[in-house]
DNA sequence: ATTTGATTCAAACGTTTGTTTTAATCAGGC
DNA sequence: GCCTGATTAAAACAAACGTTTGAATCAAAT
């Protein structure tokens, strides 16, 4: 197989250090050194450092929502097929757990979580609006969701238990990026299916109390 | 009174500067602008820039932690003196009451959450080390207090739980300081109080299910 | 073989940054 | 009034950054 483009070499190498060393302190002469390229190629391909980073945020985003989106979208007619409200569990799963499986499996993603779980607190403005730009939408319709799956709530404790769960698991993504922090005596080999069951459990139990 | 020292008046608006625009995007120029006071006062007081975020972050966790510890100790004592173990409910209300409360009601702290929020995703070494050197010694208490609460649980299940549950709480913090996020038509005003006594519910039931 | 357009390269540019320096200023004790 | 140590002030420093430039190189089409 023939080696990757110079794009696509650029782009590998931000990821691992945007993920690592954060946004500024990853320079484009470290990034073009890394990826074996020269430095003005990150200019003469994405424009600007900004804009690389939009890239590879992109790269990443643009499938997970179609995944995220088309569980969801089952979920939707599913239920309306039988013609109920979709439960909990399912609207719950349907977002959680492609979410965190796309970090943990897809080859090269590792980082990803860890760049995701910074670019919510971002102060950087690109950043945020990368990131709200394309990760609203998917939201709104979890939301949407969520709301006809728990009819008796108003829409600001959907919405507020909505974040609970997603700050549980954008959390359990971190951890799981930095698991060097853990206790002494814990297992450090840690199953990501079990942990995706186990913060689907947690998570469920709340949204329903 | 008095004018505040020079050494307060950097703090205030250093806090204010790094929660808002982040460590690397905050210069001390404009720091130094907003405290008017002189561009070399931050190394002639604090010896450098990352002096001074540690002082910044100080200067809040000390006395959160101080609280945070005595609560966990009271629960621990009265538990003792009844002979029973901790309940879960009073552990983590222990810990995540004056955690939130801290951050939303504390004067001139409304900053904090955001700093924090943000601190433990900094790539940084010197902001990570700060936090982890000051967080660690409560984080281990209440991992042990919460382990105590739940005997039949492995300790690696009870670490994911009270990672979920402050996963849940950090986000919940972030979000709360940054309300312009919400969706249309959701009420503004949150009551913190309540938000607290959601949040609560939420993690109390994750952790016992 | 030549031309053409895209890509790569080395070098330099202009700006901003945290920090240091050196002198000026201030407050308190003798 | 003078001395002393602490603080403030203005200016300059050195390093790092993202970006731009203009020439060199390459691949493909004519």
């Amino acid at each position: 197989m023939s080696q990757p483009t110079t794009k696509d070499r650029i782009l590998d190498a931000a990821e691992v250090q945007f993920a690592r060393d954060g946004f500024h302190f990853a320079s484009l002469r470290s990034i073009t050194k890394e990826a074996d390229v020269n430095l003005a190629a990150v200019n003469y391909h994405f424009g600007s450092k900004e804009s690389l980073l939009e890239e590879v945020l992109k790269r990443r985003l643009i499938p997970l929502n179609t995944i995220r989106k088309e569980r969801l979208e089952a979920v939707r007619a599913q239920a309306e097929d039988e013609g109920r409200a979709p439960t909990p569990e399912a609207v719950l799963a349907a977002f959680i757990e492609p979410t965190i499986q796309f970090c943990c499996k897809e080859p090269g993603a590792e980082n990803f979580s860890t760049l995701v779980g910074r670019a919510i607190t971002e102060p950087d403005d690109t950043i945020r609006n990368v990131f709200i730009h394309h990760v609203m939408p998917i939201f709104l319709f979890f939301f949407e969701l969520l709301q006809k799956s728990l009819p008796t709530l108003k829409a600001d404790t959907v919405f507020w238990k909505l974040h609970f769960a997603l700050g549980a698991t954008t959390h359990t993504m971190r951890i799981f990026g930095n698991l060097e922090l853990l206790p002494e005596g814990l297992n450090r080999d840690v199953d990501v299916d079990q942990l995706v069951d186990e913060l689907m459990t947690f998570v469920i139990a709340g949204v329903k109390s």
